[in-house]
RNA sequence: AGGCCCGUAGCUCAGUGGUAGAGCGCUUCCUUGACACGGAAGAGGUCGUUGGUUCGAAACCAAUCGGGCCUACCA
């Protein structure tokens, strides 16, 4: 590794992401920097990633998620934290098996039945591998510093226990349970769904369709409309509001189903029904409807389940067993109308629920699933976020977080599904049907066999569990529960989960629940929750849409470092991260310019000695960029240590570009080739002291240019072998010098007065010209000081005084004026344009402040150091004015 | 129905009480010994609208318009 700073040479013109990032990954894991010390007595700082599905690749929004919390990770490493960042991949059931499903299909046109139960869930193994090794490659050319000795799996043997552990202490504290009730169905995955499952399409078109139940005595009809025809075959009464005049007299009364025969009850019910809406009468089918259930509970109604698991309808549809629920609707409709019960149709707009996975319409279904009974456990996670236990930023979640937990319901968890962590029940044989919930077989047989005898058989429940059971243990399962260990010990509570907002209720909500259930302790003390990556148009990325930017395809394009530090730099946004890659382009020449800024520092420091350059008297250039690191330093702890992302990365940028590159390169120079060996080394010192302390502030953000460029920096500066364990900058790090900026000034200001006037006079930088000073005091002597700089940077002769009565111009700056002689320079009209232009903005800013200085309640309520500052740049303005209000004058 | 977010330069977005900012794009000039993925100088904004609070509002409050999202059992 070059450490010798003539390494210069070895510095392509200009930086090749490409070469450099695909070197490292490799070296910094191979050294275990990013291994965490469960035995360290350092501090500890824990983020476990979340663990992407194994469905597929990495997009956008994980690119996000790593970044930010890469920034974080390596920030705190470096802060002399012991750092753990865990990765993991999670099962994620049912987009897992229809995944696989589907390849089957498409490949062998098997379905999963053809192989049985085991053979798929082979299959599906065989996918994880694949996809897995994927994810973390894909991890890997993001830089992310993961800690991969630790890497978990929501369906490894470790996860498996504690789903075990976790689903047997429940159920023996009573909040597991076991139910025949409503639960919405996807009839094409043939699975339970939580609420939480299913997507609903705002505003989807639909019809409210009226017909007429007869009355069984023939004495009329009653109206009812709804949505779904088809469920009247499975309807068991009409329910109308009690303070309805219009139907008091029917209450009680019974109709006669049209189709099947059957006759049942007019009820009054207060709940279900709004006498506003429709007719104000109800059909109310209990099997297919989450009111209607509510309702056949509370008037003790039949229920009548007309659906099979795929949609179709059974023996109870009648004529219509067999078909479709969409055909059935049109069939029903079509008989309906036939009877002359048709009461026509309107258009209605509706929330129509649709399977998150498949988008297939989902139906209420009446099944008997497991719950877990969640509102102990949400009590205790709402308690934890109002006494400040965890924190979550943005704040704004706080109220969506407490809105959903304070309504919350029963958590569905069992799915009809074969890859998952299949139910620890078991149920003895026979008639008793009894349930068992254990640890293992074993533990199953030996529990049944002390009630029932030896010759006990047991079946086991065949389901399996919710994907985000098991990833609600993630912060704990991961680092060793249930056993004891010291991972446990040292990195629980992990310090931040970060995390997209879309997951708050899914994946947080349960994770606080379950870590303050087992754990007694919360999960995570800070979660940040980041936006949604979209496309340049504000769409979401989606595979269907084929608007989704591979993240690696960016990287091969632009490189790691230059997409991690757009995205970071765009972390601050509401909730969505519009991705433009015009944006990324623009931070690669980022990376390109820091690569280049380090190149001129190692061309420079051929000769470099520590201890002499250390020693060296600093001139006020020098001290000038110091103190601006010693700021960026700063402001680059207190954005990380408050989640600005966004403020961290423009902080470094300017630092970068606008101090080091556009000024204090420049400025070096003259030292840098002048003839004072010791002004000199003061100025390496200064440049590289700069730079190091930049790169190590960026590295976070963009670490593998960082730890390229570091690298070779002298090897005086660096206290370690990679930039990925050397400290992270603070302000006190660098020399406390308020004063300089303010000593400095008249110098920068002079050299952009004297540039202004060259642009906006329309003098080429060839063309040499003699800048007169006029100034006297500190001002005048720092000027002098400065003279061979100012002329470098602006390319003029520089003199002190003027005496010529000839046309000139009048630069104006803060206790100085700069002439500049106009003959053959600049016409007099051209000055005259120029210095009305000046004039204009200084008129304009002048009337600002004096009308607020005019106002006596300004002067009088303002903070005094407010009105201070108006009346300095008052005065100044002021002065300025007349200036140019004479020059102007002179000038004809 | 309720809740949340967004509306600032042509585009993408920072900025949360004290003289409007960045990146890209645009105009003019520049192969000045790190960089044309560059340098210098510019143009461009009544900060969605209307009220209010305040000495002072892009920022705080209230309405309103436009865009988006989430929760909810209106058949």
């Amino acid at each position: 590794m070059p450490t010798d700073s003539a390494a210069a040479h070895e510095l392509a013109k200009s930086y090749d992401p490409k070469e450099v990032e695909s070197r490292w990954t490799d070296s910094w894991e191979s050294r275990g920097f990013f291994r965490a010390d469960a035995r360290s007595h350092k501090p500890s700082f824990t983020i476990v990633l979340p663990p992407p599905n194994i469905t597929g690749a990495l997009h956008m929004g994980h690119a996000l998620t790593a970044t930010i919390q890469d920034i974080m990770v390596r920030h705190k490493r470096m802060s002399g934290f012991n750092a753990l960042w865990l990765p993991g991949i999670d099962h994620a059931g049912i987009a897992t098996q229809m995944v696989v499903e589907r390849e089957l299909k498409k490949t062998e046109k098997k379905s999963r039945h053809d192989l049985g139960r085991e053979a798929f869930v082979e299959r599906v193994w065989k996918w994880k591998e694949k996809t897995g090794n994927r994810i973390q490659f894909q991890h890997r050319a993001l830089g992310a510093s993961l800690d991969w000795s630790r890497e978990r799996f929501t369906m490894d043997a470790g996860s498996n226990r504690a789903v075990n552990e976790v689903f047997v202490r429940l159920y023996e504290e009573g909040l597991l349970y076991r139910a025949e009730r409503l639960i919405n169905w996807c009839p094409s995955c043939q699975t339970a769904l939580s609420d939480l499952e299913v997507d609903h399409e705002e505003g989807a078109k639909g019809e409210l369709w009226s017909f007429a139940y007869p009355l069984a005595d023939g004495s009329g009809e009653i109206v009812v409309a709804t949505t779904r025809p088809e469920t009247m075959l499975g309807d068991t009464a009409v329910a109308v509001h009690p303070d309805d005049e219009r139907y008091r007299a029917l209450v009680g009364k019974n109709v006669r189903h049209p189709i099947t025969g059957r006759e049942f009850a007019i009820i009054a019910d207060a709940i279900l029904v709004d006498p506003e809406f429709g007719t104000g009468a109800v059909k109310v089918t209990p099997a297919h409807d989450f009111n209607d259930f509510a309702v056949g509970q509370r008037h003790s109604l039949p229920l009548i389940d007309v659906l099979d698991p795929d949609g179709r309808l059974n023996e109870n549809g009648g004529p219509f067993a067999g078909l479709d629920r969409f055909e059935a609707r049109k069939a029903v409709k079509a008989r309906l109308a036939e009877l002359g019960l048709d009461r026509g149709a309107q258009e209605h707009v509706l929330a129509l629920g649709r399977c998150q996975r498949c988008a297939t319409v989902v139906e209420p279904y009446l099944s008997k699933q497991w719950y877990v009974k969640i509102e102990p456990l949400a009590k205790k996670a709402i308690a934890a976020v109002e006494d400040g236990r965890t924190r979550f930023v943005p704040e704004t979640w706080t109220n969506t977080y407490f809105a959903w937990m304070r309504n919350i319901h029963d958590w569905c968890i069992s799915r009809q599904l074969w890859w998952g962590h299949q139910i620890p029940a078991w149920y003895v044989e026979g008639a008793s049907g009894e349930i068992i919930v254990a640890r293992t077989e074993q533990d199953a047989y030996s529990k049944a066999r002390a009630r029932h005898g030896d010759g006990v058989k047991l079946v086991r429940d065949e389901d399996v569990l919710d994907t985000w059971f098991s990833s609600g243990l993630w912060p704990f399962s991961t680092l060793g529960w249930p056993e004891k260990t010291d991972d446990l010990a040292t990195f629980y509570p992990t310090s931040v989960m970060e995390t997209g907002f879309d997951i708050i209720f899914f994946w947080v909500a349960r994770m606080m629940m379950f870590g303050l259930h087992f754990m007694k302790d919360v999960p995570f003390r800070t979660v940040y929750l980041h936006a949604m990556v979209r496309d340049e148009k504000g769409e979401k990325m989606s595979k269907v849409k084929g608007n989704v930017i591979d993240p690696l395809d960016v990287t091969a394009k632009y490189g790691a470092d230059a997409m991690r530090f757009t995205l970071a730099s765009m972390a601050a946004q509401g909730r969505d991260i519009k991705l433009s890659l015009k944006r990324i382009e623009g931070y690669r020449a980022f990376g390109n310019k820091l690569w280049n800024a380090t190149r001129f520092a190692l061309m420079n420091l051929g000769d470099y000695d520590h201890a002499a350059a250390q020693a060296a008297p600093r001139s006020d250039a020098d001290r000038w960029i110091l103190a601006r690191t010693r700021t960026a330093a700063l402001e680059v702890d207190r954005a990380l240590e408050e989640y600005r992302f966004s403020d961290y990365a423009s902080v470094v940028y300017q630092f970068v570009w606008g101090d080091l590159c556009d000024w204090y390169i420049e400025l070096s120079k003259t030292a840098l080739y002048g003839e004072d060996p010791k002004g000199r080394a003061a100025a390496q010192y200064a440049l590289v002291t700069a730079l190091d302390a930049a790169l190590r502030m960026l590295h976070p953000a963009m670490p593998f240019i960082t730890e390229e460029l570091w690298q070779r920096l002298p090897a005086a500066l660096k206290a370690a072998e990679s930039i990925c364990i050397a400290p992270f900058p603070i302000a006190a790090d660098f020399p406390e010098d308020e004063a300089i900026e303010r000593e400095f000034k008249p110098i920068l200001s002079a050299i952009l007065a004297l540039r202004a006037f060259r642009g906006e006079s329309g003098l080429p930088f060839g063309t040499r010209f003699t800048a007169s000073v006029v100034a006297s005091g500190p001002t005048a002597e720092a000027i002098r000081k400065y003279r061979a700089l100012v002329e470098k940077l602006t390319n003029t002769d520089v003199v002190f005084g003027w005496e010529e009565p000839v046309a000139h111009a009048v630069l104006p700056g803060e206790g100085f004026e700069i002439r500049v002689a106009l003959e053959g320079l600049v016409n007099l009209a051209e000055e005259r344009l120029r210095t009305e232009k000046d004039l204009g903005r200084i008129v304009a800013e002048l009337a600002g402040i004096e009308a607020r200085l005019a106002n006596s309640s300004f002067v009088a309520r303002a903070p005094a150091e407010i009105v201070e500052k108006d009346r300095a740049r008052a005065a100044e303005l002021h002065a300025r004015r007349e200036r140019l209000g004479r020059h102007l004058q002179s000038l004809g």
